[in-house]
DNA sequence: CTTAAATGAGATAAAATAGTCTCAATTGAG
DNA sequence: CTCAATTGAGACTATTTTATCTCATTTAAG
């Protein structure tokens, strides 16, 4: 009868995030590819999403509200200092690579101006972030933040990466890369 | 008459070029977007590759190719430290992130033995270099090496972007990858 | 149980892309 | 200059992918 709006979004959900699996790392997969990975037929694919453009936006668009939560989750801003919550953030961040390859590697994304405008807000929120950390005197002052921002970003894909290539301990990951990238490489 | 055949390797070389100029960005792009950026007919593009798949392989090659002999070109073994040898191979590297793209981000890639082989073959080579760095007391040994590298090729990809995409002046980028890498980005 | 909505499988149509072919124009070696 | 090779433009075909449509089956609310 009537659709349970609440069961059909779940089902959306599960559906991008399917989805998200498969282009994350195939980024070419048919849209076939994607039904059946899935478990879905692919005319039900289009009853959810029009085209293909349609539903790389919603996956843009996931991927930005996933990491936005995980952020604010992460964030507690009554806890610690800002380094802190860099932290805290990270470590919550290097399970969702997939979806960060939709925010660092998806060109087609940037013709949405609902998605780029989306993206620059949380880009920005964590800009601030380092820039309190850096007033704080915990992160360098001579390293500009909006390099260290990208530089993260592409470290926590990087690292997203080798676990799931089977390369790294998920339980190492968030601690070698906060390591890395707070502490560098050379010897002391 | 006779085809010239450096001449026509050239072009073919310059050819190579141009697509890694666009799939780089732009992954997606057609062959005919391909030909046009490199300024030629399709017809021409497909005498020199029978195939997309023929120039994918190519361009892997190149990239391959072009990444060892800077390798090569910056080592220098009679001049210094693995260290220094590591940070000229830095240096390096970050002008050919375009290059980069299509060893770190090319699944297609993958199905091609000749091209994994002569993959790992490079990357062996530079993790030698880590370890010996490592040995030396100059990188941190309670780091895994295959770990640095596979953040350093990233780094490296994203670093390269950041100038491409002009946040980050090209006499910079080196510099600042390299403290980014070897000190981190604590405040001491 | 009944029934309307949702789904899957696959046929089909439409569109995009890859790859082939022809031919006139250009190039470059001799 | 001459001539054979190479090229570019675009028509054309083949193939792949996207998108639509139909209909029998499944699902779940009432």
């Amino acid at each position: 009868m009537q659709p349970d709006s609440s069961t059909k979004d779940a089902r959306r959900t599960e559906l991008l995030n399917a989805a998200t699996e498969l282009l994350a790392t195939k980024p070419t997969a048919t849209l076939a590819e994607v039904a059946d990975h899935a478990g879905i037929g692919k005319a039900t694919l289009h009853r959810y999403f029009a085209s293909r453009d349609d539903l790389m936006l919603a996956l843009g668009m996931l991927a930005l509200d996933t990491v936005a939560h995980a952020i604010r989750d992460a964030s507690q801003p009554e806890r610690g200092s800002a380094l802190d919550m860099l932290t805290r953030i990270i470590e919550a961040l290097v399970p969702l690579g997939d979806k960060l390859h939709f925010l660092l590697s998806e060109s087609v994304l940037d013709t949405h101006p609902d998605f780029t405008a989306a993206d620059r807000a949380v880009q920005q929120s964590m800009l601030h972030l380092i820039q309190r950390a850096q007033s704080d005197g915990d992160l360098r002052s001579d390293v500009p933040a909006q390099w260290m921002l990208h530089h993260m970003n592409y470290a926590l894909y990087a690292t997203w990466q080798s676990v799931h290539d089977g390369y790294l301990a998920r339980k190492d990951a968030a601690r070698l890369l906060v390591t890395t990238l707070l502490d560098g490489f050379a010897a002391r």
